[in-house]
DNA sequence: ACCTGAACACCGTTCAAGT
DNA sequence: ACCTGAACACCGTTCAAGT
């Protein structure tokens, strides 16, 4: 089998996986997602748009291996020795939402693919076993995998939407904030309007905690 | 002002806002996002792609404006007169997550817009009301409303990734499951190994409930 | 006022042909 | 074996011009 992650014999490649994922990443990092095309990632390595279906089969492909490149040391970098399970999820929750955001649309990225490399099942694998040491039924700590996933990845989609550098708009702020201030603020909506700070706050940290701290305070209290 | 919107005195006006945002909701529970065009909901209508543009100024406020109305009457159908809060905000959440899955990609519309119209900010209001009045602080309230939302959008977009139609692939289920057992019997996750059933669940009512549940229950501790 | 026609500047993907 | 060149079948958006 001579594919072409073999080393070559005639010219040297200009191309593989490898290069093509570094590229593709500090382009989404540059240009954000919306700007990832297969040909500007091409263009980046001097090569045409054709040539990286040779190593990607679709942009899909691409992307898929892009998440999983994010997920890198998330599971290991989690490893709490000393922490009760508490502590160990929350560290791997922690640390999902920070590989995320560690890339521009990083969350986006993510929750458009469905990665089975090393990194994503590896931190699956930590997060379930996690969960039965301490004793949890083996269906829980599925769930409460999916569930924590799920939450990380929806918080974090709405972290990056809300910290995007709008492109448009005057200053600081951002333009769906302001929207969102103005149209509370001129209609119906009594508890909204009491709540105008906390509603447009841009604390993400302190969000994330919160939720993942109901998450975790439901799982103790079933247990 | 004689806008779009008012009364043709000409011709009548093959078009309008109304009569797009149904046809693009057709054509999407039909055809999915990725086949969503302004080309091919102009086709629908038998209009040019650009006479579109007289009523929807990009496609994302197209999008934003359908999200919206996908959370039509969700608010409404949640009011439980003789509920409690608990009560109250399930039924919301579960709400929520039955008018995305109401259309096809549901999920993923909502989760690319913003929408600050009537439908999303009066379940906004609604819920934070809830709990105001259940005696919760106002940041809790509305930081609790952020991260049940961020669940079921995150929950119910991998819903409607696993429940697609899968396009190529042999028969039932689906390939991103078959994959994921695949390389897990093959590689070094026990703890996943020992749980593929409930991994590659199909019950996503369960796994909602379950989410939900860890929330709530994590709300009651705090109260 | 409302829509057409046509353009502009792009896309992802395929594949014969070159080296 | 690896990449080019060129094509195919599309995109979102704009805007002068028609009716």
């Amino acid at each position: 089998m001579s594919s072409p992650s073999s080393p070559a014999r005639g010219r040297p490649a200009r191309l593989d996986r490898a290069r093509t994922l570094e590229t593709a990443l500090d382009l989404l990092d540059r240009s954000g997602l919306d700007a990832l095309t297969m040909r500007r990632v091409a263009q980046e390595m001097d090569v045409q748009a054709g040539a990286l279906y040779r190593y990607f089969a679709t942009k899909q492909d691409l992307l898929t291996a892009m998440a999983e490149r994010m997920m890198e040391g998330v599971a290991e970098g989690a490893e709490a020795p000393g922490g009760d399970w508490s502590e160990r999820l929350t560290a791997l929750a922690r640390g999902m939402r920070t590989a995320l955001l560690a890339h521009r649309d990083g969350a986006r990225v993510f929750a458009g693919t469905h990665s089975t490399g090393k990194n994503v099942l590896g931190f699956a694998d930590t997060f379930v076993g996690a969960m039965r040491e301490a004793g949890f039924p083996d269906d829980e700590a599925v769930r409460a995998l999916y569930t924590v996933a799920n939450f990380t990845v929806g918080h974090t989609l709405e972290e990056q939407a809300a910290l995007q550098p709008e492109h448009g708009g005057s200053d600081g702020g951002s333009a769906d904030a302001d929207a969102l201030a103005e149209t509370v603020s001129n209609g119906p909506y009594p508890h909204l309007k009491a709540d105008l700070p906390t509603l447009t706050s841009t604390d993400f940290p302190r969000l994330f905690e919160f939720g993942l701290g109901l998450l975790i305070g439901g799982l103790g209290a079933r247990r």
